[in-house]
RNA sequence: UCCCCGGUCGUCUAACGGUAGGACAGCGGCCUUUGGAGCCGUGAAUCGUGGUUCGAAUCCAUGCCGGGGAG
């Protein structure tokens, strides 16, 4: 028998939580559709482009939230976040990639607005409890009666390596009825609900670079803030600190790339790593990448409660990255060293990394 | 001035006198709720001018340019 409490949706005008509000509604929940707008695409004019259409922050997906809202029958409201999402998440994003590492906007976003100010707001509207369209899962352990988070059954739609910053008082209040279905079920029954999303298409990239370059959003973000640009020019060298190139910014490089290094070689030069104090950006072959182990910073425990002694896991360093198996060394409470089994590629300060058991999310942190 | 050696896609580099190919870089697409990676596709060159030859990147002559040497 379905609680007849307020469950308040996070409606982004996509075909995923559309389809939450519709399967709730069917179910006989109380429920009411709220969408946030985190961004103004007209915010940064010098870089907007006519195909801003499909960000998650577009006018066009509040218009299409609406509509899913009327058509399913629900009352829906619009609340505006732009200020905490700019300070939260677009800030940090920044001052980030500037710091040398490469941040993940979409953790930050669900730690701090999807699951924080969305939970204020659901407090506002009277809502206990919320819903969105993740695709994970939340279960309760047993005995200790701990809220678990888990991977959703649709691994290719798995969206775990984004949530693990959640606490216990969010998963309490938190439902991802899309964590045990498909994308092609979710698809199915968006077609049979008739919604106006049914055939949207997937949101990529990050949600307020409109074009996906993001090295030209921050420096557009920061000429609006009134920063003066930073004489980042610096050169590109090779392991020996031989000098194989110039580049304009070392925040525009991340630990891994291939592409828009400019440097003709024998095989393909990748990024190994990344200063922001000298400016120097270092490549080398793939190979040079690999390494045994990483450490996470900042971690909170999820599934588990902490870690006493030596564990194994398996750790995904980006997201679809394929979880490689590792022994998880605890530091301190909130610090732990991961050792793989098999050195991986490109182990990237700034991303995070994420630690399962099976299909338990255990934990996640910052890799340092 | 003379004597060597060498000039091929943007870069590096292949091609007994017989379809100028590859790698890297670039560009485009696919993939993807982060950045990357990966996959597929694609444009791009014989230093100039004569000559030999059925046929020249290749052989000959000459000019130009680069590197070395002899003063």
């Amino acid at each position: 028998m379905p609680d007849a409490a307020l469950i308040a949706v996070a409606m982004s005008g996509g075909v995923d939580s559309s389809t939450v509000a519709a399967l709730l509604k069917r179910d006989g929940y109380n429920i009411a559709g709220l969408t946030m707008q985190l961004w103004n695409q007209r915010r940064l004019p010098e870089i907007a482009t006519e195909a801003a259409t499909g960000r998650c922050c577009s006018l066009d997906d509040v218009y299409d939230a609406r509509r899913v809202a009327e058509h399913v029958g629900v009352p829906y409201y619009v609340v505006n976040l732009e200020r905490q999402f700019e300070k939260n998440v677009v800030e940090p994003f920044v001052e980030e990639y500037l710091a040398g590492r490469t941040p993940v906007p979409c953790t930050l976003c669900n730690t701090f607005i999807k699951f924080d100010q969305f939970l204020e707001l659901a407090d506002s509207v009277g809502a206990h409890s919320i819903a969105t369209g993740h695709y994970a899962r939340i279960t309760r352990h047993p005995e200790t009666g701990r809220h678990e988070m888990r991977t959703a059954v649709d691994a290719s739609k798995d969206q775990t390596y984004f949530l693990w910053g959640l606490t216990q008082e969010q998963l309490a209040r938190t439902m991802f009825p899309l964590g045990e279905m498909t994308k092609a079920e979710v698809r199915g029954l968006a077609e049979a609900f008739d919604l106006p999303v049914a055939k949207k298409h997937e949101s990529y990239e990050i949600c307020f670079v409109p074009n996906g370059d993001y090295a030209a959003f921050m420096d557009a973000w920061l000429r609006d803030k009134g920063v003066e640009p930073a004489v980042t020019e610096g050169s590109i060298v090779n392991a020996e600190g031989r000098e194989l190139g110039r580049h304009a910014g070392a925040h525009h490089f991340t630990v891994g790339q291939r592409k828009r290094l400019g440097i003709a070689a024998k095989e393909p030069l990748y990024v190994i790593a990344t200063d922001s104090a000298s400016q120097k950006v270092t490549v080398g072959s793939n190979d040079d990448l690999l390494r045994a182990g990483l450490i996470a910073r900042d971690i909170r425990w999820l599934s588990w409660p902490g870690l006493a002694a030596p564990a194994r896991v398996r750790v995904r360093i980006r997201n679809r990255h394929v979880p490689a198996w590792a022994t998880l060394y605890p530091l301190t409470e909130t610090r732990a060293e991961a050792r793989f089994d098999e050195p991986q590629r490109a182990v990237t300060p700034g991303q995070a990394a994420v630690f399962y058991s099976g299909d338990l999310v255990v934990a996640g942190g910052w890799i340092e």
